[in-house]
DNA sequence: TATGAATGAGTTTTCATTCAT
DNA sequence: GATGAATGAAAACTCATTCAT
């Protein structure tokens, strides 16, 4: 099963200059993926699926990506890197937006993002298994975690998290904390998230 | 595929008296489906591959279970049921055991059981489109949950938690903070867990 | 292209008893291949084509065969074993039964086996790029040309041949220009082969 | 695939006057497919591979030809045709040129021509399902034996051949015999050619 | 009770050809 | 003249499920 699978590279198609109207093509493909990945889960998003969705061909597919695992990875990743120049957590600078980001991601995602959560958690599970999305998704945890502990470190030069707590450690906390929560609410909408947030600023953000 | 997924009840196969050696047999299925959703991914997971791996002709599958997201979802859940009496997380009774708990299980998660994390992640994952599922994990969860609360209160009670923060939001925190923990220490094993769980330890349990 | 041709070894399917019922299935199957390589070209022959020649749903191939190659490979190997011990070839005891063998199977080829002519040089050709399938047709020709030696030999111990030619020389030169006549006169109905076959006679066999 | 096929008439493309760059555009087509219908077999060249290889973009292929049939056909026969002046078989003029052809074509056809031998053989076989490619190759044939045959003649003018042996018949068989020969070397490189061709001259040249 | 042969819907991928630019 | 994006038919292969034995 699966010998293509882990083959290491991926170049990611030729990259060199693609005309509008093809690159325009290729964007409409991982729109409609990544919105399937999140919809049917990794596993289950067909190409045909989402060639249908863009609105395309089913040869369309063939002809832009290299295979199926090629169109989900790039959709994935694109989608990623748009998020975060988008806003989300860039605009972080504070352990309140943090909280903030969270508390809106996770009550309200439906409305924020509906594609962006779900994405998320199955790129990571699909990523165990794929060397190549594997890697990516180890850079975009270290770029988020190195985010977090900038943060987490400007928040006790104000005093207002405890030096007693290492830097790196709260920072790997706070994200595993983050995509837990998350994961746990989208399973039972009626978790207290908010709960669980008020408890996690009590104990980080020192009340004096 | 998946033509009957979403299709509410599951009556969990025939369960009338089964003779000892369809038992056994039935068991050695569920073991190797478990096995195999760890490994490979719930949506790749075949029946041949899980006779195969059970050493039991293909027809035994359809025999036992009335169809592949029976055999997973049984195969799942009873691994839960398998691992939380034999001691686990059943046997925490002070915080520390918790840090200990989820230290051992990421820490080393490969000498103590290959299989389970992986499989509690697939099913998380699995559960939010399979309506049997999701019912079962969310029994599961909250079973979970109420013991960390009783635990916290505990704690609090013995003056080693802090009365500020709600016990329930504690609880919803550390099982959050557990599971993502999990997710992205399999994705990337040199991650710092132990740091993590040193921030934790230091922000819940009051030093003096 | 084609990765996973030239993979070396090829178990030839589990090989362990079969049930009639399978087996038959299989029979058909290999039957429907072999006359479609030989009709159509190796390169041409499609795995729905000799499902419907079988009279059998497309599954069926994948069912009892690996893939398209080794049920090609499979069915053209098969179809040349059928065929020596019927008679054929393994009647030759002189060198005159060699000329009438050639004599006939070109002459004639359509009345006594539609199949094999042409399949054997499809067999021939795809041989150079299939290891497998060169490994065994290797063998084929190499027992075939054991056989023209001794059968050469035999004649010249009579005095039919003389012993200025060398046995392994002539035993080559004879198989080789047995395909070649055979290919040159399927692409030309016209040609006179009886002629060429004359002349070899003239030739080889010692007039005395 | 192929639907094109039988259709009786090839116009071998506009044929008009063509800009010098316009030939030399179709030269490299045609080379390119040349080589790959040597090495992969007529039925798995696709046309983006000859484009490919050509380092044309790919819509040359259909630009300069009516389809893919037309140009696999036009580049066999080219190939062909270019071999013969070329020195090849034109240059024999005595039965000893024909040996010494066959012998080096054969013992070291790498070193003269990785395409030649290999290409005569797959159109060989191609030209039987393919009209035009039949007749082409068809007159191809008749010519190589008329030339053949004024080659015997005059050897057995000069008495180094029989007048016992009909001259047609044995142009056919020398024939016959080298393409043979060419296409059991080319599946077994250990094949003793130089003894089957030694039996041949021993036979066919008198001695005295 | 148990097996494994059989089936066919569905998946990914290939590719010659068409056609807009 | 040229190009390469687009298309859809067809290919091989996968696999859960059914069913005869």
């Amino acid at each position: 099963m699966d010998k293509a699978f882990g083959q290491a590279d991926r170049p990611t198609a030729p990259a060199g200059r693609r005309s509008s109207s093809s690159e325009a093509t290729r964007q409409r493909l991982l729109t409609a993926a990544a919105e399937l990945i999140a919809e049917v889960g990794w596993g289950r998003v067909t190409t045909r699926a989402v060639a249908d969705r863009a609105g395309l061909p089913h040869g369309a597919v063939s002809y832009h990506f290299r295979g199926k695992q090629e169109l989900l990875g790039e959709a994935a990743m694109g989608a990623f890197a748009d998020a975060i120049p988008a806003g989300d957590f860039a605009s972080m600078s504070t352990l309140a937006d943090f909280m903030g980001l969270v508390r809106t991601e996770i009550g309200t995602h439906e409305a924020i993002d509906p594609v962006l959560s779900r994405l998320m958690l199955e790129t990571l599970r699909e990523a165990e298994r794929d060397p190549w999305l594997r890697d990516r998704m180890g850079e975009m945890l270290q770029a988020y975690r190195r985010l977090m502990v900038d943060l987490v470190r400007r928040e006790q030069d104000r005093g207002r998290v405890s030096h007693d707590v290492s830097a790196e450690g709260l920072a790997i906390l706070l994200g595993a904390a983050g995509d837990g929560l998350l994961m746990h609410a989208l399973l039972d909408p009626e978790l207290d998230v908010a709960a669980a947030l008020d408890a996690l600023e009590t104990l980080v953000v020192r009340s004096a």
